[in-house]
DNA sequence: GCCGTTTTCGGCCCGACTGTTTTCAGTCG
């Protein structure tokens, strides 16, 4: 599967000729090719081989060239030429906060600078200072910005921030009396990285009829203080009338932006994106002669909606899209056919599904992991401790495992009858065998198979070594499908497809992971086992009671890859459960 | 570079803020 590897070309592509000073509708298209590629649930290689890539929106004459090149001799010309002439290190120039392609181009040409390296060591001999519209602030933007990059490199997990947002909101409203306050950007869309969080607010104050956009809000600036004077700020790093910024201890950016009440719906709207998805709604808009903005839908210069998503979305005879599927991979389309999906929510949540205890690496007792799923509002558990092959963390050996299923009943009892399923997380082998003998399996309620091991496998070895777990007809299954590390590690390599359709074959589930360090299967794989009709088990890998609140990061992951109450096997009953385990492998 | 029930040419979403400019370019969301 090369989608990722192609999109990356692209993007990479249109970062170097935005330097340069490509056309700007030229680059975009670039960036567009990227985008549809990486978010394709199929493999572009079959693509490429059935309906051909034009087919792709996006994709032209062009694209697909350069694509057919790459997938014939791993090598795309028009790249290579790119970068023949372009330096490895001043793509990196672009993380800096306020340095773009323009800024990058100029500071090669003018003054040579290829690096974050280069860039440094010109601002402390003070080269830039006699460049156009390099100021003293600008100069010392970019300094702090360097070290920011090298500090962060990148973005933060939604499971970081998340709670940073909602701890901010919630002291906000402690201060000041809000009508509303909520995230918008990717968090809202809830990503499995952000760069910053976004906040929205709005006073319980109305502004006065027909008043300006440019007109300051009333009680506007009483919430940018209280915001900017909030505990755990390292720096404030703007306070105006409506919009504060300020960096949390963290190093976490985080911009308030305080909106009227009529303009809420529509402020909301317009920061939650995405870019893409935004845009085809502005084109629909402009299709019916209206104009969207952040204040509102005008029809000539007349506010038509703006309060509510709701009312935004309806000028465009369109129901509310749910934030997580603002991407522009079809839900506008869905919405306006009537098809949007009814995603899962928390509440649909019945049982947690990948649970350690003691006996393993986990620090919770049976029984206390017990109690905790039932006192979280579980109805049933599954506990799923890892098998002997994993040495590092404790794994059971047959013996214990037995000894920690007799610990399971007399848990169940304990807790009056409390269902507790019998689990594992059995090793993947290096060959694709299992860590226990299929007669130990066919004794357990739930088995999870995961590869934990020699990761340095070619794809198709991996492949063949999943898939043949896949088609063991004990493992209800497959943990964590690609092993990534958000940010620390990419998962091994593995052709995905391929395991869908095995998982669709022998009707074996995937798991979400819902660590959110993990978030694997991702939203675009879940979309693709969706489509296989192949059912997702969600599994907050809880290795203490208070890890079962991991939960709605995977809820979120599932939302965002479009999974409804009956794609996921968490929203069944325990009988139903059941009845699945008994029925699904046939 | 992509796209087309007005189109195969001429568009391509829109506005605020910042620093630095003396009317605007660059960046960001």
């Amino acid at each position: 599967m090369k989608n990722i590897e192609i999109a990356r070309i692209f993007e990479t592509m249109a970062d170097i000729m935005e330097i340069q000073g490509e056309n700007l509708f030229r680059v975009s298209s670039y960036r567009k090719v990227a985008r549809v590629v990486g978010d394709m649930a199929e493999d572009i290689e079959k693509v490429a081989a059935e309906d051909g890539l034009t087919s792709v929106d996006g994709i032209g004459k062009s694209s697909a060239q350069k694509i057919e090149q790459y997938l014939t001799t791993g090598k795309i010309d028009a790249y290579e030429k790119l970068l023949k002439d372009f330096p490895a290190g001043a793509l990196e120039m672009l993380r800096i906060p306020e340095v773009g392609p323009k800024t990058v181009g100029k500071l090669m040409v003018e003054k040579d600078i290829t690096s974050l390296d280069d860039l440094e060591k010109a601002i402390e001999k003070g080269e830039l200072d006699d460049m156009a519209g390099m100021g003293e602030k600008t100069v010392e933007k970019i300094r702090k910005g360097i070290r920011q990059v090298r500090a962060s490199q990148g973005r933060t997990l939604l499971g970081e921030a998340l709670p940073v947002a909602q701890d901010i909101i919630a002291s906000l409203r402690r201060k000041v009396d809000l009508k509303a306050a909520e995230p918008a950007g990717s968090l809202r869309r809830r990503k499995e990285t952000v760069g910053d969080i976004d906040i929205l607010a709005t006073v319980q104050r109305r502004g006065a009829e027909g008043a300006h956009p440019e007109d300051e809000i009333p009680g506007g600036r009483e919430v940018v203080d209280a915001f900017t004077s909030l505990d755990n700020i390292a720096e404030v790093l703007a306070a105006g009338a409506t919009k504060g910024s300020i960096r949390t201890r963290e190093g976490l950016q985080v911009d308030l932006r305080v909106v009227r009440p009529e303009s809420f719906g529509a402020a909301l709207q317009y920061f939650t994106g995405s870019k893409a998805h935004n845009i085809k709604i502005r084109g629909i808009a402009l299709d019916r002669g209206l104009k969207i903005n952040e204040y509102g839908v005008f029809e000539g210069g007349r506010r038509v909606a703006g309060a509510t998503e709701e009312e935004v979305y309806a000028t465009l005879d369109l129901p509310r899209i749910p934030p997580e599927l603002r991407e522009d991979r079809g839900e506008v389309e869905a919405a306006a056919a009537g098809n949007l999906p009814e995603l899962v929510g928390l509440a649909d949540i019945r049982a947690e599904l990948h649970a350690h205890t003691s006996y393993s690496d986990g620090s919770f007792s049976v029984l206390e992991m017990a109690r905790a799923a039932k006192d979280f509002g579980y109805c049933y558990l599954a506990l799923t401790d890892h098998s002997k092959n994993l040495g590092v963390a404790n794994g059971l050996t047959e013996e214990e495992l037995r000894r920690r299923n007799e610990e399971i009943e007399r848990a169940v009892e304990e807790l009056d009858g409390f269902p507790v399923l019998k689990g594992t997380e059995v090793d993947i082998l290096k060959d694709g065998s299992l860590d226990y003998d299929d007669a130990v399996l066919a004794a357990l309620d739930w088995v999870m198979a995961s590869v934990h091991d020699h990761f340095n496998m070619s794809e198709k070895d991996m492949t063949d070594r999943i898939l043949r777990a896949v088609r063991n007809p004990h493992v209800h299954v497959i943990g964590h499908l690609t092993g990534r590390i958000i940010g620390r590690r990419e998962g091994y390599p593995v052709d995905v497809p391929a395991v869908v359709e095995a998982c669709a074959e022998t009707g074996t589930s995937l798991e979400l992971n819902a660590h959110p360090e993990r978030l694997d299967i991702k939203d675009t794989v879940c979309r693709e086992a969706k489509a296989a009709g192949v059912k997702v088990a969600l599994g907050s890998d809880a290795h203490h009671g208070a890890h079962y609140g991991l939960m709605q990061y995977g809820v979120a992951t599932a939302r965002r890859g479009w999974l409804e109450k009956d794609d996921v096997l968490n929203c069944m009953t325990h009988k139903v459960f059941l009845k699945f385990l008994g029925s699904a492998k046939g």
